[in-house]
Formats: structure tokens, sequence, C-alpha cells
DNA sequence: GCCAACGTTGGC
DNA sequence: GCCAACGTTGGC
């Protein structure tokens, strides 16, 4: 099982819509660095919901509940989603703010590379943003 | 094959 | 809203 994390803007997607949706495909990523990242996803997965732009916080975990097929919004047929299902909140968000200001997550890809909106998250960074959140791993 | 233009993304 | 980072595209 990996873990993930996924970006969204809150004024789009946010992780309400996400909660009252239960279940939702994530389409519309068009960065083929994190298309890639879509297609090694497998169900059983699972990831963090990040609110971008305005948010800039991890908020939530989700479930990546079916793996990589053809996104349906692109008509170019060269972009994949997933599936994907809310499953609990982080009792506190955490900040990018606070990421920023601890060393033990300076490799994050999430701090070394900004614009990106899919990425891997390495075990012992999960484990420890679960601990911030207050919420079970 | 170089490189300028363009598109996507998200921090600021 | 601006702009930097990154990738793709196409003229030459």
């Amino acid at each position: 099982m990996a873990f993930w994390l996924l970006k969204s803007e809150p004024d789009t997607w946010s992780w309400d819509d996400q909660v009252r949706k239960g279940t939702e495909p994530w389409t519309g990523v068009r960065n083929h660095q994190a298309a890639g990242f879509l297609r090694a996803m497998q169900a059983g997965d699972m990831a963090f919901f990040y609110h971008s732009r305005s948010g800039r916080e991890i908020v939530g975990i989700v479930e990546i509940t079916g793996g990589a097929r053809p996104d349906p919004t692109d008509p170019m047929h060269r972009f994949v989603c997933v599936d994907v299902t809310a499953r609990r909140a982080l009792c506190h968000p955490v900040t990018l703010l606070v990421l920023k200001s601890d060393p033990f997550f300076s490799d994050m890809l999430l701090l070394r590379q900004p614009c990106l909106s899919v990425m891997p998250v390495e075990a012992r960074h999960w484990k420890a943003v679960c601990q911030l959140g207050e919420t079970e791993p």
C-alpha cells in the first residue's frame, strides 16, 4: 500500500465537497509527471487531500478506490483519472507553513516541487503528518 | 538538436 | 494577479 498527496483548489473542489460526495473520479490532471503518479496508484492506496491556492493545508485523508483509467474529461484521451473516496478529516489541518518550518519535512516533494499536483509521500512523512493532524495513520 | 513560445500549476 | 518552475511543442 502506497501513500500519496492530491492537491485541489478549495474554490473548485473542496474537502467538504469530497465528504458530501463520498467517491469521486479525480479528473483534470494535465501534467505528465502528475499523471505518471496517477498511473502508479492502486486501489487501497491512501492519499492526503490538500487545499492549494487559498488553503495551503492538508485537511483530510482519502482512499484510492479505483486504479487509473482514461480521464473522461480529456478529449485527447492522453491523461488518466483514479477514483477517490473520503475516509477521515484531520482534527487539525496541517499547514504548508508548519511543514516548511520543520526540517524533518524538508525533502518532501510538496516543498521541493511546489507546482506538482499529484505526488508520492514517504511513510515516515505520512505518519508524522497524521500525528500533527491528530488522526490515525 | 537548439531554443523560444506556450500551457499548466500553485506559492506568494 | 503575478511570476517561477516545469514540461511540451514547433520553427529553424
